[in-house]
DNA sequence: CTACTTTTTTCGAACCTCGAAATAAAGAGG
DNA sequence: CCTCTTTATTTCGAGGTTCGAAAAAAGTAG
């Protein structure tokens, strides 16, 4: 059904137009804002009074901008720190990280546990969240603003809806209404997302002229993760946050993958995966112990060493993902690229198999890939992506009401 | 950028709203259309009014109803056939099928003809499509509504702007610009599609209960073509009409495709892939010709009767499109299907394999795809689908005038 | 012919954005 | 110190939009 559209729907999206604009751009004027937004001054004025009152935004007083130009001097806006807090929680394998941030964007503290969250069933599993975020709650200071919304990035697959975490690394338990859990707990607006949604989120933000419309996030790690932007968009399942890039099959009845079937991505291109290749293990068994970080660096010494079953696995690796990518661009056209995680520490290894695999013409159209950046801390841009997601969602959720006058008058 | 809405966007939105809702559900009053869309009376009363004024719609006089109950009648109303054409253009190896349509979608005259396109330079190319519109134009009885927009829909690959074609079985020109010819031919606003996004578009009208929001469908023709909803839209590549899912990689140094690439599904699922299987022939070796219909009804025949080369080549085929559906269906989700073309009349053949191949688990979620339809006249389907998007094209363009008592008054 | 019922229109209220004009708040210059 | 100039912001009226309530229209029932 085509949406019908109401008078306030134009005011809510344009105020959420003029808090986007002052995300993206940081602070500015109203003039500013006018100029960005395409809004009038008028416009403007009304949007930037209505939200100073409600103290969603705050006037830098003057002598901050030192202007020394001639006319009467811009006021500055900015999103009020006060206004509003925000909590982000990473999920890893036994680890709990959580981070609670100000309106405007700034960490007010984190809180870095390693439980082990593996074997707990759904209920504890919840339970180890809360009371992690509980602690964290109570060490800050007082005088911060209320906490309005939680998002967690998190391995695994999460349902559309940002509630169930239905299928993780982090638990044995599925299906876990962790979102529902945390709600309960903080009431607040909860969103649970796919670590790697997240990452690309915060490219997204970070790198805005880069990473603006389409671009995709490969995440190497002990899975093979993707993030996906398109249209401007972050893409996701119809029912899942899916883009389980690491199980696209690459060889059929190939190395077996952790999923249980044989040839994904990830067999070849996950840690294990490149473990057991260069070990010359059998590529139908498959352990549980992922290989340590260390040994990891030194196989990769070892491949850029000399040639041998080391530098091949990592050749094997560049090929599965050079493929799945290649397999993507023919689905929706090549676009920008980003790789994260400890993966991207060896991509020198995977490159040449990678790029030989990817661009591989179709139909005479070569396939380019601009831009091919990578990031090592991605635990970072979880974070980040995840506490722009929920300052996002506040500024669009913020109510739109009714003009100052009115308040004036009354 | 996060974009700003005005005043006339609400009304064009609304008015679009009701122009749709008319599409959808057929005639009917203003109080079912308040009803449907979710519009107040009023609102209503002045969007049909306006639309009526200018000519788009019409109301259906009474007697045609036939209530029969207590209050004052209903006055249904309707898409105003005189008010604008719509022309589709259907493009086949060698062939041209050119078919106009009034505003209210019912075929007013239709023209299919053999023209050797294929060795014709870009222009040629573009005159023979012109020249034949142009008969199917002159044919046509006087009084028909003004030429409104053409819609083109093609085998091959389209750039997102719907005004190239980049590479098409149709032509051996590439980057044919095929829709700013049809423009300055005609004056009219031109869209050119893939073939496949066509067949999507028509299902979605054809039974959105069915096919409402996420749905694939696959053409089995001499390639392996797919068109995709999500989220309700028409998905598309980021710079062309892309979702090249008969170019996706199945069997890496597979068989040869025409792609000039090895392992293609096409190249196991197309007509040529299932010809040469079944025949023995060398799997690096690619004929330009297309094997008849009549050749593989045989084929299918002789598939049928018992296991031999013929079978296994169609199982086969299963396979390589079932392993392709299950490697999207990673990305965003199983959804419903539906295969159109000849092929879908030899999927009892290939749908043992297909449905192995397809619905293996994925970390223990398991595959379900509820919905499996087919339909052979894939032309049809594509003709329907052009028609549709033109005239929802007209609807949404609609400029959104003003009030009726303005003029009333003036 | 009158009462009732349902559809459609009319009308005023409440908003929203915009452009023009007015106001505010500096620096520049004498 | 006062006035002029310049730039930012606010005020105000106009025009457009949706909505709810009330009125009008156009039938059927009896």
């Amino acid at each position: 059904m085509s949406i019908i559209v109401r008078q306030d729907d134009v005011r809510r999206q344009n105020q959420f137009g003029v808090l986007m604009a002052l995300r993206r751009g940081g602070a500015m004027s109203r003039t500013d804002l006018s100029a960005v937004t395409g809004l009038s001054a008028s416009t403007v004025t009304v949007i930037t009074n209505s939200l100073l009152e409600r103290g969603a935004l705050v006037a830098h007083s003057i002598g901050e901008t030192t202007s020394q130009r001639r006319g009467r001097p811009q006021v500055r806006l900015s999103p009020n720190p006060a206004h509003a807090t925000v909590a982000v929680i990473v999920l890893g394998l036994n680890t709990i990280q959580a981070t609670v941030a100000d309106y405007a964007g700034n960490a007010l503290g984190s809180l870095f546990e390693r439980t082990p969250t593996k074997h707990l069933d759904a209920e504890s599993f919840n339970n180890a969240i809360t009371s992690t975020l509980k602690r964290l709650l109570d060490m800050q200071e007082p005088g911060f603003g209320p906490l309005s919304g939680i998002i967690v990035g998190t391995e695994g697959i999460v349902d559309i809806d940002g509630n169930t975490l239905l299928s993780s690394p982090a638990t044995d338990a599925t299906d876990v209404p962790l979102g529902p859990a945390l709600e309960a707990a903080f009431g607040v607006h909860v969103e649970v997302y796919n670590e790697s949604n997240m990452i690309a989120e915060a490219l997204h933000w970070k790198a805005p002229a880069r990473y603006g419309s389409d671009f995709a996030t490969v995440l190497l790690s002990t899975g093979v993760g993707m993030g996906l932007y398109l249209n401007g968009k972050l893409f996701s399942g119809v029912r899942t946050s899916a883009v389980e890039f690491g199980h696209v099959c690459h060889e059929p009845n190939g190395a077996l993958c952790r999923c249980g079937r044989r040839g994904c991505i990830e067999a070849y291109a996950g840690g294990y995966g490149i473990w057991r290749a260069a070990h010359g293990e059998d590529p139908l068994s498959v352990t549980e112990d992922d290989p340590e970080d260390t040994a990891m660096a030194e196989l990769a010494a070892r491949a850029r060493a000399g040639d041998g079953p080391e530098r091949q696995a990592f050749r094997a690796a560049g090929k599965a993902i050079g493929t799945g990518l290649r397999n993507l661009f023919t689905i929706f056209d090549p676009i920008p690229l980003v790789f994260a995680g400890q993966g991207a520490a060896v991509l020198d290894l995977m490159m040449e198999s990678l790029e030989e695999a990817m661009t591989k013409p179709v139909f005479g159209l070569p396939v380019t890939v601009s831009v091919i950046d990578s990031y090592l801390d991605y635990r970072a841009l979880i974070r980040e992506g995840g506490l722009m997601r929920g300052l996002v969602y506040l500024d669009q959720t913020m109510p739109a009401v009714g003009d100052v006058r009115e308040k004036v008058l009354a």
